[in-house]
DNA sequence: CCGTCTATTCAGAAAATTCTGAACAACCAG
DNA sequence: CTGGTTGTTCAGAATTTTCTGAATAGACGG
C-alpha cells in the first residue's frame, strides 16, 4: 500500500473512532496496524504518526484492554512489538459489549431507580418515563442476545447484508 | 415528582446523553422536559438547571433540530415554551438516522475510497480491509432496514423485549 | 554492580469542547 | 418613536480531554 492511501485510511479511520468512544490517536494507531502486514515497535509508531511515546505507549495499552491489538514478542529483539487483531467482527463485539457494560447498563438503573422512587401523582409523566424505561428495557435484550451469541449474530448481520446488492448510502 | 427524584433523574440522563452524542447541558434540559407535565419557558429551565440564557437557548435549538423538543406557543403569552416529545422510539429513531448518515456513512465512504486504491500486492493486509468493509456494509444494510420502516422496527425491539422476563444486566 | 535500552507513568502543557454574558435583533404596546 | 420584553449570536472564558516529555522503573548483558 502506498504512503499516501495508507495515511489517509489512518486519517479516516481516526475519524471514525470517536463513534466507537475511542480516541483519535487510539484510532490512528489502530489504523496503521490493520494497514501494515509486519508487527510494528512503539518506536516506528510514534515516528509514522507524529506523537510522543508517552501517548503512544498509553493508547496501545488501551487498545490491548479493548482486545483490538496483541503484543508480539520478536525472536532476536529485545523491544515489543503490536499487530492488529484481524478479525474485524471479534472487535465490535469486544467493543460493545464493554460499552453496554459502561455506560448504558448504568443509565438504565438510573431511570429504573428514579421510576422506582416516583409516585402516581403525575400521570403524563409518569408514563413518559415508563415508555423510555420500556424502549431501554427492549435494547437491552437485543444487545443482550446479539452479544450473547457471537457467531449467530454475525451470520444474521452477514444475512442481511448480502440479500440486496448494495446501494449508495442514501436510504434514509 | 419530588424535586430530589427529578434532579437525580435530571443528572443521569446527563449522563447519558454522551452515549447519543448529545452533550450534557441538552440532556438535561431534554430530561427536565420529559420530567415536567408543563411547557417550560427559558427562564423556568435557565433557573431550574443554573445555566446561562445562551446556552440554554442553543441548546433548545439543537434539541429542536434532533427532533427531540418542540416549541409551543402558550395563549396569553408572549414568550416561547418549549414541551419534550413524548414518544422514545421516535426520538431513537431520530438521533440514530442523523448520526449514521453523519458519521458512520462518511467512514464507510472513505474505507471503500482507500480499497479501491489499493493495489493487489499485499494479501493479509488487503483481506483484512476488505473484511472490515464487508462488516461496516452489514451494519449499514442493518440500520438501513432497522430505520426505513419504524413501526416494524419498533414492533420487533418490543417482541424481543417481552420474550423473557427481564433480569439484571449481568448477561455479558 | 554498572551502563544501556525500552516501557510506563503522570504532572503540567496544549488542544478541543462547552459555556457565559454582553451585544444585538425582533417584536410589541403605548 | 420610545421603552420594555424576549430570543439569538458569538468572542472569549472556563472546563474537560488529550498529549507531551521528563522522570522512573524494569530488564538484560557484561
Amino acid at each position: 500500500m502506498d504512503p499516501d492511501t495508507r495515511s489517509e485510511f489512518v486519517e479516516s479511520w481516526g475519524s471514525m473512532g470517536v463513534m466507537w468512544g475511542i480516541n483519535r490517536s487510539m484510532a490512528r494507531i489502530h489504523a496503521l496496524l490493520l494497514a501494515t502486514r509486519e508487527p510494528l515497535g512503539l518506536e516506528e509508531i510514534t515516528e509514522e504518526l507524529g506523537m510522543s511515546r508517552g501517548n503512544a505507549s498509553m493508547c496501545l495499552k488501551d487498545l490491548r484492554h479493548w482486545g483490538v491489538v496483541r503484543r508480539v514478542n520478536l525472536t532476536g529483539e529485545r523491544r515489543d512489538f503490536y499487530i492488529a487483531e484481524d478479525d474485524p467482527w471479534s472487535m465490535l463485539f469486544r467493543i460493545a459489549t464493554q460499552r453496554k457494560k459502561r455506560e448504558f447498563d448504568p443509565a438504565v438503573t438510573a431511570l429504573q431507580k428514579v421510576l422506582a422512587t416516583t409516585g402516581e401523582e403525575d400521570d403524563l409523566v409518569r408514563e413518559r418515563l415508563e415508555d423510555l424505561e420500556e424502549m431501554l428495557r427492549a435494547m437491552d435484550r437485543l444487545l443482550q442476545r446479539f452479544l450473547a451469541n457471537e457467531g449467530a449474530s454475525r451470520g444474521m448481520l452477514k444475512f442481511l447484508s448480502a440479500q440486496v446488492p448494495y446501494r449508495s448510502k442514501k436510504g434514509e
